[in-house]
DNA sequence: GACCAGGCACATC
DNA sequence: GATGTGCATGGT
């Protein structure tokens, strides 16, 4: 079978088995973009604590967390884990789009996709992971997340290896699949879906698994 | 107590 | 370009 039918017919597998995955969540494309930041290598359930907690004091806007010291966002994020770097982290993202947007991230809607991907991986703290979770799923473009689970189950099946780069990957997806934000989306929550239920990296449930065989 | 989680920057070779 | 390391909480 080809790499193109493979992810194709893995989409199909994932979504009959786990159905529709209703990513990302959050409320507001700014507050999806804060979340693409916090959940960096964590727990979402962590990350889920720390934005309740900005909610909570009203301070989930740009230019709340614009004027707040860095030492009282680092505590009001502490769940989040790397509290004092991811602190860093989303003031710069924020400096960034209050500066080049006025801090409406809907704004970027009318920037040519790949000319904000490469402001946004220029942002300290923001790589291609993060840069493509806000892209796809703060602003609705047909650009795919590769993430370690991706890596993992891919590599696991044979169809690239675990030593092949962010770009590979993506390149792979964007090539094999309609260019489409609805399934990207979908697609990439169902990874890590199954991820996080069958593919743990110590202790994964092969034998279990719906793409066993495949 | 070990292991893990929806990464990233930076140092060093 | 590849590899190693610090960053840190909370759940299992």
């Amino acid at each position: 079978m080809s790499f193109d039918k493979k992810l194709n017919n893995i989409f199909e597998i994932l979504y009959n088995t786990f159905g529709p995955q209703h990513w990302w969540p959050g409320d507001s494309p700014f507050e999806v973009a804060v979340g693409a930041i916090l959940t960096q290598n964590t727990n979402w359930s962590n990350v889920k604590k720390a934005i309740e907690n900005l909610k909570k004091y009203k301070l989930l806007e740009p230019y709340k967390i614009y004027k707040i010291d860095h030492k009282k966002l680092s505590e009001l994020i502490k769940s989040s884990g790397y509290y004092t770097i991811k602190a860093k982290r989303l003031k710069s993202f924020i400096d960034f789009l209050i500066k080049e947007y006025n801090g409406k991230i809907e704004s970027m809607n009318n920037e040519d996709t790949l000319l904000l991907r490469k402001k946004l991986l220029s942002i300290n703290g923001i790589g291609k992971e993060t840069a493509d979770s806000i892209l796809l799923y703060a602003i609705n473009k047909p650009i795919f997340v590769i993430d370690t689970y991706t890596k993992r189950i891919l590599s696991r099946h044979g169809i690239l290896t675990d030593k092949d780069s962010y770009d590979y990957y993506q390149n792979l997806f964007h090539k094999s699949l309609k260019k489409d934000v609805k399934l990207f989306n979908e697609y990439h929550a169902l990874i890590v879906k199954v991820g996080k239920t069958f593919c743990k990296s110590k202790r994964p449930l092969c034998d279990q698994c719906p793409l066993k065989g495949i």
